[in-house]
DNA sequence: CGCTGGCACTCGCCGGTGGAGACTGCTAAC
DNA sequence: GTTAGCAGTCTCCACCGGCGAGTGCCAGCG
């Protein structure tokens, strides 16, 4: 009651919750007082650590399971941890080298790199992990053309200035001739090329020969949601293995099916000026035990995407935090390059 | 002994085989001889189940999990049921609809028809589902292009026949203008234009403008491995489900998070000659418990790519064999359409 | 000879029981 | 404010016995 509304903490009882925290981390265990009392830099007796934890219970930073085990942080106390105990970790040693000889060895095709972001994450941190790739409607056209698959369909090609390659099916009319493609396709890119999307809306092809074909297509440029990022997830063998509940297991994983939830879950976060949301603060049900840690990453000092990583709530934060930086910082400057 | 030998089976323990399958798929509860002597067809007592199952054990098609439960299948009598007793289950109505309704709606890229493919099979069959496209080297090649993305990164764009795009990124030795850059395109699309990757070795480009940069490109082309299948994966929440274990169901997703792994349990199943592995039969040891069902599917009458699914070796076999075998055609017929 | 009803038996599941152990809160002393 | 000590609480586990599902076997029947 008395101390409830106070945000700040007692040195000691700061050092306490911060134990209690890294604690369960560790063992996934309900830590009691006199493991806390044991541990150096906790230089008072089992039974002033007890005052403290029956406080910092009273505040809502700890709970405990069932009356006569030992403390479990709340998200109130993973919050307060992350938030001030955290530190500012350096990625072990071993891991930064990981990293580092993972961007040196990545290069070939983007979609190939972000998927195997993915998997650099989930193995730094333990968790699954998402990559969402840089819209397309931030790049400018580097290219447009038209190629006829089959009579009546042809294929428009869209490359990006970050090397993405777009491509929307046109299904044609008439038939129409190899000529009249090519027509269109220069009509096309005469307009496009050095633009972004949003130019593809006010454009007037006037009546030169394939027209008609480029205003198709310029039709499903239009109609396509260039705002859809590509989105790769991976590791979800992970969160498995962080649960007990086969069901638990179940319903995250559900989740993790539905891209574009998660998506916005990361850039609802994002949004709310965090880097990282626990339990509730997720906003889903499915993952009340869960916490996602998330990272933007800037391409020539614009950001474009964001990763992270989704694990239970008793993850190892200020590990995870440093690895969603270094990584998305590297990702950037990779990409930066081109 | 005296039948173990003996690759057929007295009609009657036939049919309590097949009960004894069924009602296991159904409820995953062992089952006993009073339930079977109940169903409709076994018109024999329980004492004659009885007799007969136990001759089933003795032959290995059952197995009681402890004295005195009921009995449940082996991978034998899972065997003996997908071979002789399946039946040809036709889809369920609702299903073939759902099926029907999504090919009709299915239009738009090639990789996105496949994912939600994944998403259908997950769907009707409530197991992990697994398309493998079609491979690139098949599809004869419409058009090559080279776009210049950074002074010295250009894109090669692959456009095949069935709609697929292939891009590879080329790291120049030297700035490299516009025109020499289209010069190398046109050279690259007079010669490739028309023929598959096979004919990519066999090139002789002479030595007219750009040839060195439409070299490296085709040497870029030559060294990828376009055998390498596009893999869609989904509907893994709905294995975890499927199982008791947690860490069982860890070691399921970490088999399915190998793409490759996946492609070649699927390939090699079909190499065998069959269209249903069970149990021990996928030679993947974490797959002990689980089983695949897959069928080829063919575009203008070739066999070009794989579909399948993953699920407990308890799963509804008949249902699975219908659903693979009818998304299999359907998707065959609409990617034939070009 | 095959099928059946009857019967004894086996064994997993379930609820209850009784320490052992791990922690706690409280109190009294420092 | 801190501490030692102590009584109390509650989980976990092992054990027990009864219940029930299901079996194997046997004797009898068509």
């Amino acid at each position: 009651m008395t101390s409830a509304d106070e945000t700040h903490l007692d040195d000691r009882k700061a050092r306490v919750l911060r134990a209690v925290v890294e604690s369960y981390i560790d063992t996934a265990q309900p830590v009691g007082s006199g493991h806390v009392a044991a541990l150096p830099g906790i230089d008072v007796s089992s039974a002033t650590v007890r005052n403290d934890m029956a406080v910092l219970e009273q505040d809502g930073y700890l709970v405990q399971p069932h009356t006569s085990a030992g403390r479990i942080p709340t998200e109130k106390g993973y919050r307060f941890f992350v938030d001030n105990l955290g530190g500012q970790a350096r990625l072990r040693n071993p891991d930064a080298q990981q990293v580092r000889s993972f961007f040196s060895r990545a290069h070939g095709e983007l979609e190939l790199m972000l998927a195997d972001t993915t998997r650099l994450l989930s193995e730094l941190t333990q968790t699954a992990s998402v990559v969402v790739g840089p819209p397309h409607e931030a790049a400018t056209i580097r290219s447009v053309q038209l190629v006829g698959l089959a009579p009546r369909v042809a294929l428009a090609v869209v490359v990006l200035s970050n090397g993405a390659v777009d491509k929307h099916t046109l299904e044609l009319d008439e038939d129409v001739d190899e000529l009249r493609l090519s027509a269109a396709s220069s009509l096309l890119a005469h307009h496009l090329v050095g633009r972004t999307y949003d130019a593809v809306a006010g454009i007037d092809l006037g009546d030169a020969t394939g027209a008609e074909v480029a205003a198709l297509a310029l039709g499903v440029l239009a109609g396509h949601d260039h705002e859809a990022e590509q989105v790769f997830i991976g590791g979800a063998s992970k969160v498995a293995g962080a649960f007990e509940a086969v069901a638990q297991v179940t319903e995250i994983l559900r989740v993790l099916e539905q891209q574009y939830v998660v998506v916005s879950l990361l850039h609802d976060v994002l949004d709310r000026g965090l880097n990282v949301a626990i339990g509730t603060e997720t906003g889903m049900a499915p993952l009340a035990e869960c916490a996602v840690v998330v990272a933007p990453y800037e391409v020539d000092g614009e950001p474009v995407g964001t990763i992270g990583v989704l694990g239970p709530t008793r993850m190892n934060y200020p590990q995870a935090l440093a690895a969603v930086a270094v990584v998305g910082r590297r990702l950037g400057q990779r990409l930066s390059e081109g």
